[in-house]
DNA sequence: AATATACTATACAGTTCTGTATATTATATT
DNA sequence: AATATAATATACAGAACTGTATAGTATATT
């Protein structure tokens, strides 16, 4: 029920996006969020725990925004991975948008070894086979392949729209998207 | 002419890809490289010089050595284009590929204020142009369309295989990329 | 032989970083 | 009222970082 220890994880959230991981100090997250490095501490033992756990919450911050779209919004089951990018686009040009974690991660921290490159390239996976769960409630043939190439265009789409903002890269990205999934329905 | 002034650049093009540019340090960097502080400042004025010449020359080896396999390999101006994939699909699959600098630049100086930022931005255009030429020279019509729809592949796949190598996204990347192509072709 | 050039060796200034130790204050709980 | 809990304030150890200053060596060039 702590507030601080969440102030703490949105503070850091937004830190490490704007300016990095490694270029962002815990005496600025604490700075910014208004407490000190102790409190800090105590709840995150060390700052790989901290960077740990906002990859986490993010992640799953995302998942649950993205699945409760799809299944308001979606009558039948192959409608949903039709609209995937739709919400896909809604998430990427809302000004909230400052990138997605994983993938600035495993970028900051390059060693397959490392545990933050492993949970990144962990939320990467799960990512893909939640596309691919939904190619296979749209009896897709071959849903495996499918859901690789659309995480592909989305991991695409968004490095592209971290490298320059408002680049419109996610528009072309949902036309790809449409062309492949239809070229798999027919399969 | 300085052989020591290209073994700082290439140990530090290994090292920038394999620790991440943040976590190497310049003492590291002339430790591996077998020289001293006084010759690396030298040559590059700051580090941020030295990263900003490790991706420019990054780029350039990598441009060019595309540029010579589709010239080299391509007879008509229309299987140019076609065969792109295979050759990044050459050149991701080899033991040697350690990931796309701009990529990951962009990554840990996520700030557009940034120089390497900027540079990171610039690079990932030019590539896109570069594609775009291609598409023109197959008198593709929205060759813009596709050239950024190919570019979102790519940057995918790289992401992918940067996370965890032998992923075999390129595999997937290019059949998508036949099909963008073929689709392309047919408007 | 004298001199310029390239490089090395080493020490250090000044900053920033993670993580901890210590002492103090505010707020609940019993 | 007494006590546990949560948080603050502050200082600091120890390491790592960028960049520079100083002095010395090895190799060409004139």
């Amino acid at each position: 029920m702590s507030t601080l220890r969440d102030k703490i994880l949105d503070t850091a959230t937004d830190l490490f996006q704007t300016r990095g991981i490694n270029s962002t100090g815990v005496d600025t997250i604490v700075a910014v969020a208004g407490t000190t490095k102790m409190t800090l501490y105590k709840y995150f033992h060390t700052k790989e725990g901290l960077i740990l756990e906002v990859l986490n919450k993010s992640q799953q911050d995302f998942q649950n925004w993205l699945d409760n779209k799809l299944t308001n919004n979606s009558k039948a089951p192959a409608d949903k991975i039709k609209q995937l990018f739709d919400f896909i686009e809604e998430w990427v040009t809302s000004p909230n948008f400052l990138g997605m974690g994983f993938i600035k991660a495993s970028a900051e921290f390059p060693n397959e070894e490392n545990p933050i490159h492993q949970l990144s390239s962990k939320q990467s996976r799960e990512f893909r086979l939640y596309i691919c769960k939904l190619a296979n409630e749209a009896k897709i043939k071959d849903a495996d392949g499918l859901a690789l190439q659309l995480s592909l265009l989305f991991e695409g789409a968004v490095q592209a729209e971290q490298m320059k903002r408002g680049s419109g890269a996610i528009k072309y990205a949902k036309k790809a998207a449409k062309l492949l999934i239809d070229s798999a329905i027919k399969q």
